[in-house]
DNA sequence: CGACTCCCATTAGAAAAACTAATGAAAGGT
DNA sequence: ACCTTTCATTAGTTTTTCTAATGGGAGTCG
């Protein structure tokens, strides 16, 4: 007799709205909206012909069934993520040689460095720091992780985020509402990088401002840099959605002025050498940190 | 930190294909075709960047991590199916009074109520034998399984099969080559219930064939004389693609001798009295009813 | 040896499922 | 009383999944 599973979509719904007592953050874990999880809820509950959570107004419960089921299948779930985490790891050892510019090291990767370990227990990272790209004939490196255009001859690339966003501290904010026009951003000082004025252009454009004319841009070194001059109310800067700024977002030292997204070309990106089969560890990588920026924008 | 799963269904596409080592098998046991199951595998081998098959020409084999894989999330795959019949049939006792024809509850019923009470132990099923529809509100009954038209005044109905093919004893055959045209079918005997020859003439209809004045029909009591009319190659009985027939076919008792299949209205329905809220007991057992028929169907 | 059969792979397109945006409704907080 | 928060529902879109058709390789049988 063949086993007869319920829709697993709708149960993995369940199982983290159950988790949250939230339909709202079972959603943002999942990165969905909350009208897909209430839909994935409502089928089960007629599939199973039983409530699965008593709802009082915005608050819910877990009925006593439902209670009883979500124990059963949690640990379910968690031997095969964990099933799964260990067969992705498996055959990736080694060491995988990374550049990157500083400040992604030190305000991305190196904070999560501990869970990149837990799913790849045997393969070591190794860091060297160029802002820009390096020549992967000389340098002995595997991949690049770098905040620019998507495309360079001759190598692959893999989208890591390509949405950015302006930001600047909440002192620059005083008397201004958010979200603050287009217009008023354009009169304040528009920190970027050393000749990437490319971003600004385009979000400028994306807000149906053409005449960049009079804008005022100053011009840092490194990204590092036009964060910190953001940070400290100098002006405004314009930067990947990513994890990047988690930190100051959440205290409040950063605020995204205007919710306009831009999706260009410029973003960040992992580049290596263009070959048929790309090293499952370079793969491996990337996918990560396509989580970890996933699991910033979600909130 | 939410947990990472892979794609669920991707999940139970291979690992039924794990337990058959067969994509083909597979398929049959999920109801799906074998390009269905060919590509959920794929899509789980590109994610997890491993091969889970090895293809040697028509056969495949696991290979070592996927064993490994396999043996880990069989049981938790188990226990979500265990987890889900308990809650399914949680609250459901009692007992569920059904009216149907007496070949269908000797053919389909009872041959699988083991199967059934696996699943509800609790609940009890009790018999009585109509061919047609019983008043509800004069007899005492729940539900009333019906061979005929999908819809009645005053009743819900959820459809169980209504697929129809022609079948005929192999006897009956001598000198025909399958499948056999309608127009050879049109000089053979039908058999039908009394009074019901719509099926046949919706499915001579649906073969292109508009002329049925010259149509042979026998007309039986009870379906199960037509079957038997069948068996004894005497002429070509028109039945729903269901259990019913299931050991026939199997031994070759019955052949179906034209692939032609008619969903039309008529067909195995589930009546009840038209409520607001149907009896969970109905739809459990509506529910239990169909995936036999898909069993079937499935081969 | 060659035709045949049996599976798996691949493709393009169809069908179904999942998701979203928008909006409503109920309850709690201010 | 008003605003905010959260779940429900609807209709429509997007994405995923599935199928039908077809090709290829490896056994099998005459």
């Amino acid at each position: 007799m063949p086993r007869r599973l319920p829709n697993l979509n709708q149960l993995r719904a369940f199982e983290a709205t159950a988790r949250h007592l939230s339909f709202k953050d079972a959603a943002s874990e999942l990165f969905v909206t909350q009208a897909a999880i209430s839909h994935h809820v409502k089928a089960l509950e007629l599939d199973f012909g039983h409530q699965l959570f008593q709802r009082h107004g915005r608050e819910i419960s877990l009925t006593e069934e439902a209670r009883r089921f979500v124990a059963d299948i949690t640990p379910a779930l968690d031997q095969i993520a964990e099933a799964t985490a260990t067969l992705k790891s498996k055959g990736l050892t080694g060491t995988l040689k990374l550049s990157m510019a500083g400040f992604l090291a030190d305000r991305v990767v190196r904070p999560r460095l501990a869970e990149f370990k837990a799913l790849y227990p045997e393969l070591q990272l190794e860091f060297s720091y160029s802002r820009d790209i390096v020549d992967f004939s000389t340098v002995e490196i595997d991949a690049a992780v770098i905040y620019g255009e998507g495309t360079r001859k001759g190598l692959a690339s893999i989208v890591i985020c390509n949405e950015r966003v302006p930001v600047c501290s909440s002192s620059l904010m005083e008397g201004l509402e958010l979200p603050v026009s287009a217009e008023q951003i354009a009169r304040l000082p528009l920190a970027t990088t050393k000749g990437h004025t490319t971003g600004w252009l385009d979000w400028f454009s994306a807000a149906g401002i053409d005449d960049t004319s009079s804008l005022n841009f100053i011009e840092f070194e490194t990204g590092g840099h036009t964060l910190d001059f953001a940070t400290t109310g100098d002006g405004v800067a314009l930067v990947a959605d990513f994890p990047l700024i988690q930190h100051e977002l959440s205290t409040g030292a950063l605020v995204i002025i205007n919710p306009l997204t831009i999706t260009r070309d410029y973003g960040i990106y992992l580049f290596f050498p263009e070959t048929q089969n790309p090293d499952p560890k370079i793969l491996a990588f990337a996918d990560w940190l396509k989580s970890v920026a996933a699991q910033i924008q979600a909130g």
